[in-house]
DNA sequence: TAGTGTGTTTCTTATATAGGTCGTATCC
DNA sequence: GGATACGACCTATATAAGAAACACACTA
């Protein structure tokens, strides 16, 4: 079973902003501090994805747990927007997923030297002493999987769920292959 | 040697995972 | 003061974006 637990996603309106106008347009839920980073923030409440816009008038969708809700958070900054008078409905050139990040768990736990061994050397690295995951990077995949002795793992790199679940698929008939699951 | 141009790195954000370290707080 | 507990933060992973700070090469 994979979850997603981030989605992120980059768009473009054909538009250049001035930020400064557009978070005082915004009011509270836009942060723009120039200083510490040339991107305004953008967040409708504690714990919804954050949105990050440019002056070109590109922008980073952060922190949606599906793509689902991705699609409808950018659907509703699009709404935003368009309310506010700062863009309009056909200045919105594209949107798409970028990357997902996905837990899983194998219900075991894990040897990981052992896994390592049998993943193949050349496609995993596992430095205990540095990070107590295994990383494990297979050409043949489009993800990165970083596996934990308890069994749980982590997916990302990929912007596709069915490759990620692919990805999850192909670890659980390694670890039946090595007899390790 | 100084100035200019190009290329690379870092910063920031979200998120799970888990081991280690560090600082702070509490108790004896 | 020493021991223990706990929280915060670091490590690594992916990804987008723009700006700033670098490093390096080249020309005058």
């Amino acid at each position: 079973m994979v979850e997603v637990v981030n989605a992120v996603g980059s768009g473009f309106f054909d538009r250049e902003f001035d930020l400064s106008v557009v978070a005082g347009d915004l009011g509270s839920i836009a942060n723009f501090d120039p200083d510490n980073y040339p991107g305004m923030y953008i967040r409708f409440s504690e714990d919804s994805p954050l949105v990050t816009v440019y002056r070109t008038g590109k922008y980073i969708v952060t922190g949606a747990d599906s793509v689902d809700g991705l699609h409808e958070f950018n659907e509703k900054l699009i709404g935003l927007f368009c309310d506010n008078g700062i863009i309009e409905r056909n200045d919105v050139e594209w949107f798409e997923v970028q990357n997902l990040v996905c837990t899983t768990s194998f219900d075991k736990d894990l040897n990981l030297s052992a896994l390592a061994i049998g993943l193949g050397l050349e496609q995993t690295e596992y430095e205990p002493e540095q990070f107590p995951g295994l990383v494990y990077r297979n050409p043949s995949l489009d993800s990165v999987i970083l596996i934990f002795s308890t069994g749980k793992a982590v997916i990302t790199g990929s912007s596709d769920l069915d490759e990620v679940e692919a990805a999850s698929d192909h670890l659980v008939d390694e670890l039946a292959r090595l007899q390790l699951n």
